[in-house]
DNA sequence: ACAAAAGTGTTAAAATTACACCCATGG
DNA sequence: CCATGGGTGTAATTTTAACACTTTTGT
């Protein structure tokens, strides 16, 4: 028995499908009990002295992915969370490009999750949506270098729930500072096309 | 050598003052080295399988203080915050009404503190500043059941560093469910008397 | 009567929302 | 030429902020 909780760092690790026009939640099947066979947020126990960026770091790399940013959200603290005995749970965001070996889920289409999981993404997701558009290097990061507006309203819709108006959507982005419309255009299939719009050089200088 | 940090949960305990209109922050002279003789934020090491509202109460506990309700802020994951070795703190904000043995201090005349409190009180207070009228918990603890117009100018004062307009403060007041204005007045000494307002009953049913 | 503290009224500016209508593309 | 998706314009509503002016008290 150790004097202390163990500390876990859970990743909520996004990932926004171009293809799909959907922003998906990269999952790992556990292969350990408790929970084995059950897919759960990537996660690992926090070493000494190991920063939660790094922790969360390690923890993507379970799963084969990099994340381009990541950043705090809340500790968990219920001492039964973990079978195995009291740990907490950092919860934490990242955003990455790549597949990796994870599963991936959308949003609302997730599994039954391990532990605690699904609290976890169920408290996170409004903090997450309070943060876009409104933190820019995560937004940044979900939307990529250039997207169409209809990836906003996607990655919009996706977090709060609802799909805001395309009008008052395009008039929030002209507001951003580093973000700017260009004369490009992307052909979505039918319809009119997107404008596509784009981040300035640096965006965490 | 452990395996993992320590956790501490350090505690930002506010206190308003009636008397000093102001909001106060509660600090422990440390007795033990490191910064043995410095002031600090109160603050445990979390025990296993404790919670940090728990862990928080016992903080308190060493300035004799007992808090009406508290709440969790941020982690703060440096490794070398401590010189004893990598220890995560989870900073909680905390309400009292009670002097207990903790050494008052005002927000902007606090001396510096042990550790990286310094730092924990800096990146905390724009939070606390934002949970002002919007939390309504945290308020309640802060004004209790009742008070003047005064007192609420002065805790905005003392969050956020600037005071608000008078007339807008008031109006803000009345949009807050669950506060009510009375019929009451409060002398503060020269000049006219304030407004006192007042919560209904049951602020956490 | 005057200064100090509190309160009211009014208005300007900004952000949020909603909705009607026009534009471009594929079938 | 029409359904589909995208964009613009406009207006109502709400929030935020600022400031002038009035009221009440102690000295």
């Amino acid at each position: 028995m150790e004097p202390t909780s163990h500390v876990s760092v859970d990743v909520l690790v996004l990932r926004y499908d171009r293809a799909l026009r959907q922003l998906r939640l990269g999952l790992h099947e556990r292969t350990l009990e408790p929970f084995a066979g059950w897919p759960a947020l990537p996660g690992v126990l926090l070493l000494r002295g190991e920063r939660i960026r790094d922790a969360a770091a390690r923890a993507l790399a379970k799963v084969q992915l990099t994340a381009r940013g990541s950043g705090q959200l809340i500790t968990f603290d219920e001492p039964s969370r973990d079978p195995r005995g009291p740990t907490l749970s950092v919860a934490t965001w990242a955003v990455t490009d790549d597949i990796g070996t994870a599963r991936w889920s959308g949003w609302d289409e997730r599994p039954p999750l391990a532990f605690d999981h699904d609290r976890i993404v169920t408290d996170c997701r409004p903090l997450l949506a309070g943060m876009l558009w409104r933190d820019p290097s995560f937004t940044r990061l979900l939307t990529g270098a250039e997207f169409p507006v209809t990836d906003a309203l996607a990655l919009h819709q996706a977090l709060t729930g609802a799909a805001p108006d395309r009008g008052n959507l395009n008039r929030t982005l002209a507001t951003i500072p580093g973000l700017h419309r260009t004369d490009r255009q992307a052909s979505t299939g039918r319809g009119r096309p997107s404008t596509i719009w784009a981040w300035s050089p640096s965006p965490t200088p």
